[in-house]
DNA sequence: AGTGAGTGCCGAATCGATTCGGCACCAGGC
DNA sequence: GCCTGGTGCCGAATCGATTCGGCACTCACT
């Protein structure tokens, strides 16, 4: 006996062809209504469903969407804005009727494995977390003609990009601090690179960054306050901000900076942390900046001054583009604005 | 132009036929090493990447395994336990080399759409965060003969369940707090059902829960604690778990409780933000203590009382089951067992 | 030289649903 | 009575890779 019930299986308790029996399940075509009930009381008593696989092969459509997300899950879930990303995006996806499926790493590697990324059925993959130039997973999918969204990266020819305006956002915060009469401003920025590297970074260091957003903000930064120094974060924590902002606090008063940029709110969450371990008032003695508006309510009552960036459109954006690419089209880049949120972690600089 | 190529074009180009060329690529089986030399050049030429779905058809395996997580992203990834099991299902999963696709809920709905739910391919199905009985997702994965796993829920025949000692964990933790002299204790519960509702929790509320692991670590606790009240939170969110806290705490000193135990530490978290509000010392006016062992950093230097459970353990061993289920075997149940962490927020039962 | 094993490759079937061209049948019109 | 138009259904091809049975050819051994 045969486990699941096939189409051929239905046509036959109902006395018709394949093909007929096809045509009146799908509701599409020229049927007699007394066939089509037949058929699909057949249906009913074999509990048929029909097979998706065969019905991809067909059709050349899976459902199936990747999203690759640069690390593992649990690294990657840390992060509130990867969070809120991917609800746009399935927000985006699930009225396609599409499924997002998880490219992520593991704890070996830093990114999905080649036998995934060649075995698996997908329709489109989405970049969602990496903005990673240069990304194997993205060579590798490219190849096998998957089409491809990018948000934030990594940047190529036929490869929509979702970006947001970090630039114009990094620099309207430096003239808020500016304002403000901030001139000592220390940067703690994202990973540069895949290397867990902390620490300062100079412009070799820039220049060879393959993380466009971290880049971008750095430099929207430096074009309203040139030269300001910037030291890497190993990753995007908040044990990481802290552990980056402490090598920055932790000097003697005179050479210490009076406002702190952390280019995500989860650095700025351990900045906040470092300067209250140093007894530092905020923003008393120091000011502290961050960047993407995330939610995260165990801050409260402090409200960090950020820029919020639209990170739940940016996933439906997202989605948007793999829709366009579904139906054929050649959607366009999209650049999302931002804004300033001025909360209650800067202040004026402190005298003396 | 032909836009992908096929088997048959590599085969072609090698001089050779579709079947050798197969058996020349894939290396299993009898080809000599100039005719494989030549197959794997024309397709290094040609760009030639196998089609999933094809593949998919003739072996019956998609590579593609569903999560389905009863809520949109956005709430479940919040639980630092959904997402930490995920990253333990992820890594078991991946040596597989199979993909792990959300079958989330949106704004709209609860859990996902039946139309995702039948078109998709799907080689297994993990329950990782729902844990609902009678779910309408789980009937019709069910009926499309998909293999499932349930974590901690729903228990259904010839469906492996991966769940925690609920039960003994809560006892455990009752007797803690009993040890410290405590007799008027209230629970703050995870949701007995999908309704949305907040406030006291009676026999036939509890009766009728759907979640399998709320009414166990009450039934747990009321095995130490008999008639120990308790009030439903609305949802497993620090908001949740300070509004159902406040219902608890925010009366006279006299009717109010000596210890809250909320069943997740993220509830907990939120019980503790509303003693702080109401200006009780924790543990000197109220011992809470939480249950998951979650990683809630921003907590410090709080260490919550909770009962550690092994998530990630947990999210492997359901990675295995699946395992177990694509090689045609029958996995066992599975029960982990659970600790009890006693932190700084509980002590002995206030005097008065 | 003839028989045996053994190697290298091909043809055809298979997985299961979908779709298009076309056949047969019936009703209506002249 | 013949032709036209239309409806209802079927057969066969298609999507692309995989696999098994079998054919032809080579080499070694008697």
């Amino acid at each position: 006996m045969r486990q699941r019930a096939r189409l051929e299986d239905v046509a036959a308790r109902a006395g018709v062809s394949p093909s007929t029996a096809s045509v009146a399940l799908s509701g599409a075509g020229r049927v007699a209504a007394a066939t089509r009930a037949r058929v699909q009381a057949a249906a009913a008593e074999l509990g048929y469903s029909p097979d998706p696989v065969a019905a991809s092969l067909r059709s050349g459509r899976s459902g199936v969407v990747g999203a690759v997300v640069g690390e593992r899950l649990l690294y990657a879930f840390r992060d509130p804005v990867a969070v809120q990303l991917l609800d746009g995006l399935t927000e985006e996806l699930s009225r396609l009727d599409v499924g997002l499926l998880l490219l992520a790493g593991d704890a070996m590697r830093s990114g999905p494995s080649p036998a995934q990324l060649s075995r698996l059925p997908l329709d489109a993959a989405v970049f969602a977390t990496c903005g990673l130039e240069d990304d194997p997973a993205f060579t590798l999918l490219q190849a096998r003609g998957v089409p491809l969204v990018a948000v934030e990266g990594p940047v190529a020819a036929g490869v929509p990009l979702i970006a947001i305006d970090d630039e114009r956002g990094s620099a309207e915060l430096a003239r808020h601090l500016q304002r403000l009469g901030h001139a000592r401003v220390v940067v703690v920025t994202l990973p540069m690179r895949l290397d867990g590297r902390r620490g300062p970074v100079d412009a070799e260091r820039l220049a060879r960054g393959v993380y466009r957003d971290a880049r971008r903000r750095l430099v929207g930064l430096r074009s309203v306050l040139p030269g300001a120094p910037a030291v890497e974060a190993a990753g995007n924590s908040v044990e990481e901000g802290e552990a980056a902002a402490r090598l920055v606090l932790d000097v003697p008063a005179a050479d210490r900076p009076t406002a702190l940029v952390a280019q995500s709110d989860v650095l700025a969450a351990g900045a906040l942390r470092a300067a209250a371990d140093l007894g530092l008032q905020v923003p008393g003695d120091l000011s502290v900046a961050g960047f993407d508006g995330a939610d995260l309510p165990w801050l409260a009552p402090v409200r960090l001054t950020t820029v919020v960036q639209p990170t739940a459109a940016k996933g439906r954006a997202a989605g948007h583009a793999v829709a366009e690419l579904l139906a054929g089209r050649t959607p366009a880049d999209v650049e999302l604005p931002v804004e300033l949120r001025p909360g209650t972690t800067t202040g004026p600089v402190p005298p003396g």
